[in-house]
DNA sequence: AACGGAACCTGAAAGC
DNA sequence: TGCTTTCAGGTTCCGT
């Protein structure tokens, strides 16, 4: 269930595990993971290239072959890249395996919520939605300015912000966790409307959501990932997955709510509602 | 253009 | 214990 920060782990897993060798055997376990084309026109665009780079558009990946196509990969909300070593089994529903001399990657999604395409670089960033992903919310760094220009460059918008962050048209990389993380750190309400914010508001969002995917990008800067509801891990965030327990900051309980069908998690004392001038 | 809701799938956890 | 319900961090499509 990856955003950002760990799309970005995972291309590094991809780019240590399979850059600079040939592809000598893909294989499809699950044909539903292959999107817009068969599974025999995915493996025919596939076998037997280089992989020369990786690069991350927000939670989308490209690996660049050396033909000139690539793969795109999105892990949707179960997927994970995992190198597994020669002669170890690979981990359970893992739908492609990509293998080379002396290692493979496995692609492992329960869900299937992820997806993979293949073929010329033209063709498949237009057909995977690569070209329409806005600004990566890296790129952003901690300028308020620039959050403000990607999500409302008109200025003017009634949308909730936490769902203006989620709008990966406009903003590439985050997701529910982050969207609450950064909002929280704000200290503005998920529930504000993106016309009505202040500049000083937008400078704290910004630098909140660095700090949030920093901190995870810190965390796990060697290794693999862990994600949240998995293998007994404690929850590391601020309020995500918190509901009823004490902020933090101030004590008072964190409040589950729901907005644009996604859970949202706040305080509501830190990040009150009708602020003036937020 | 913009929003809510359902759908795509499975597994883990909570509830009974 | 075991069955049922609920929930999940993403995205797309469809109707309003």
């Amino acid at each position: 269930m990856p955003e950002l920060p760990e799309v970005e782990i995972a291309a590094r897993v991809v780019s240590a595990c399979l850059e600079g060798h040939a592809l000598t055997r893909v294989t499809v376990h699950d044909a539903r993971i292959v999107r817009k084309q068969s599974k025999a026109a995915f493996r025919k665009a596939v076998l037997g290239r280089a992989v020369h780079a990786v690069t991350r558009r927000g939670k989308h990946l490209l690996l660049m072959l050396d033909d000139g196509n690539v793969v795109w990969v999105h892990l949707g909300m179960t997927g994970k890249l995992v190198a597994v070593p020669n002669g170890a089994r690979p981990p359970a529903n893992t739908r492609i395996t990509f293998a080379h001399g002396e290692g493979r990657l496995c692609f492992r999604d329960p869900r299937i919520f992820g997806g993979v395409t293949a073929g010329p670089g033209d063709r498949v960033r237009e057909s995977s939605g690569w070209n329409r992903l806005g600004v990566d919310a890296l790129d952003i760094g901690r300028s308020g300015k620039r959050l403000r220009m990607a999500l409302v460059p008109k200025g003017v918008g009634r949308r909730d912000i936490k769902v203006a962050l989620m709008d990966q048209h406009r903003l590439a990389g985050v997701g529910n966790i982050y969207a609450s993380e950064a909002l929280f750190r704000a200290g503005v309400s998920p529930t504000t409307p993106v016309g009505e914010l202040a500049g000083v508001s937008w400078g704290r969002i910004a630098r909140g959501l660095a700090a949030a995917m920093g901190e995870t990008l810190g965390a796990h800067s060697e290794g693999q990932i862990t994600y949240l509801k998995e293998g007994g891990v404690d929850n590391p965030f601020l309020v995500y997955g918190r509901a009823g327990e004490p902020c933090p900051r101030c004590g008072a309980a964190i409040v589950r709510t729901v907005q644009g069908g996604r859970a949202t998690f706040a305080c509501g004392k830190c990040q009150p509602d009708n602020q003036p001038g937020t």
